[in-house]
DNA sequence: CAGGAGATTTTACGGGTGTTAAAATTTGTT
DNA sequence: AACAAATTTTAACACCCGTAAAATCTCCTG
């Protein structure tokens, strides 16, 4: 490399002396050409400085090798951290993974959409908005494209990925209450079906306990959940409006506005003596560690959701869709406990 | 839109009546053709399924209407934040930004550039890995695609933007100084530019203000600073190795870490009476304003950055590239005064 | 050394859009 | 109504690579 600058694979033919429909063919897979030829070309590709035009290779081709993934919140550190293990996933395979971020809004979700389908690519992750969706768009975009769901379940695409709410808000509701007074529900906005389902859950494990399920009510809507938690957290502790001393909120984010909000009012959060409340969060975000005292929450199994969203999309792009049986994987939390509950 | 499905131009000429190279004038600027002319394709758009396919598109054009962004961790939310408002300045001037993430890792970042650079990008915007980098790599591709550098100050590009660590250390040296113990200096992982620059302004500050400084190195490399803040915090603590009651941080991660370390050894963080350590950031990171206590740092303007190399870039791109005398944009940071300092 | 399977070369076309030059048409002006 | 200017149409080539078919070459086996 660094060599004399190659224009096009016609040329690099001539200086490589090795003809055009081979160096095709060792482009798309250099294990098809005759390991002679195969060292042929990668000595001229040391000596000159070529890569084959990705449009014009993805303009002939009816299977790009192109990955589209789209997340509702790319800001959000866990589809920061999905994405960023998805990615290297699809560069492992010789997949070229492209990124798009709705940004919380329908109108570039739809662009993305649209975006991406005229990509053409092999297959497509996507998290939609949910409830912000628009889902015909989302639906029409799955008929046309290898689709998996991951996260936010809505009834698109071949398969859904995502993690099991009912057992890890249950594990988790469980745990609070025989540990100490039951909770109380903390909700996220509902931007997705996930919101909703977690609120089911809580309400389903409290009753199947037999105590009386507590729901709060957030006011606020949007993506900014830890402004959320803290500014609610805080007009609940000081209108006292708090029905229990344990907290169950309904994602991590969430639960670190709301521990600062403790904090700031001097309430102490923890498990221990001289502690006035207990909070607890969910999906284990790369923050939660962090926060003071620490979070009690359920995890979220990212690699594991990572590494099978891929590899069923993989399997439906090589065998094709299978339209019959639409799969729905769902990976069960893990208790993690810290000492904020 | 919704109606029929057209494959291609060719076809949707048919349909719309409006030949082919008038219609490929249109996509190129709508501007760019006749008022009747507009209407009438505008109003075929609304009846028939068609976009003009990408790959097509870029096969020709010498200049693409592609922006690539490369950041060196995506899943950092310093990073996440920029991109997503660089995103959005980006879709708005009707150009197609298309992120990459170097995953902290010299192999990826090279890949990627690579790749971009075969995109034949209309421009990009890059922060480079820094110490890390391929020197070599990163300025060849520099060369060839019209380049802005952002917040890691590598020397190639036609301009950096960044920010003025030298003012914004010294501020908040000052600050730290005037208003209680001078601070020890924790340091970040040497992976940028950015590091060296804020120990030695540190170090600078410190000695204008006739004060000794002291520089913590920290064990660890690689990203994950919360960890490595929280890790090596409390083995400083630990050991009552502080050499100062006051902690400036290199950047709020770190900090997050180290308040984090903090509380779970019952120092209180603070500037009040009661309070063992104060303890300041640097970048006001979407994560200060929710440790506990809410951090004292100093704010990058996120805002200002992306939206002044996107302007650069956008003039580099259509003047062309002015060689003679590189810019070199920074902005001051401000003080944000919260409680840990 | 002959035979044959498998790889490579030659030749040629196709894909969807950019782009250009010349001809035809429309628009706006006097 | 006539004419200049602006726009659109027509026709054709370019871009770079995928792909197919037929011809040729390589290399291994027996």
């Amino acid at each position: 490399m660094g060599g004399r600058k190659i224009k096009n694979m016609e040329e690099f033919a001539k200086v490589s002396e090795i003809s055009r429909p081979t160096l095709s063919k060792y482009f798309n897979n250099p294990q098809s050409v005759r390991n002679t030829t195969r060292t042929k070309i990668e000595a001229a590709l040391e000596e000159f400085d070529y890569r084959p035009n990705i449009f014009a290779i993805n303009q002939n081709r009816k299977l790009t090798k192109t990955i589209g993934i789209l997340v509702p919140y790319l800001a959000d550190p866990f589809f920061a951290e999905l994405v960023r293990m998805i990615e290297r996933l699809c560069i492992a395979t010789g997949y070229w993974p492209i990124v798009f971020s709705a940004h919380g809004d329908q109108e570039l979700e739809n662009n993305a959409l649209s975006t991406l389908q005229s990509l053409r690519p092999a297959g497509a992750l996507i998290a939609p908005l949910g409830r912000r969706s628009d889902f015909d768009a989302v639906r029409r975009f799955a008929e046309e494209v290898p689709t998996v769901v991951f996260d936010s379940h809505v009834d698109v695409g071949q398969a859904f990925v995502g993690s099991n709410n009912f057992q890890s808000i249950g594990l988790m509701v469980d745990y609070l209450c025989r540990s100490g007074e039951p909770p109380c529900f903390f909700e996220m906005p509902p931007v997705n079906p996930n919101a909703n389902k977690r609120r089911e859950a809580y309400i389903q494990s409290m009753e199947r306990l037999g105590h009386d399920p507590k729901v709060l009510q957030v006011n606020g809507s949007g993506w900014e959940f830890e402004r959320i938690g803290m500014e609610e957290g805080e007009r609940l502790i000081i209108s006292r409006a708090l029905p229990s001393n344990t907290v169950l909120c309904s994602n991590d984010r969430l639960a670190v506005g709301f521990v600062a909000a403790a904090y700031q009012n001097g309430l102490r959060v923890g498990r221990g003596p001289g502690c006035a409340l207990r909070v607890a969060g969910h999906d284990n975000h790369p923050w939660s560690q962090f926060t003071s005292p620490p979070l009690t929450t359920v995890s979220q199994d990212y690699t594991a959701i990572a590494e099978r969203s891929i590899s069923i999309l993989f399997n439906l792009i090589h065998e094709g869709s299978l339209p019959e049986d639409r799969q729905v994987i769902l990976f069960d939390g893990k208790l993690v406990l810290r000492s904020s509950a």
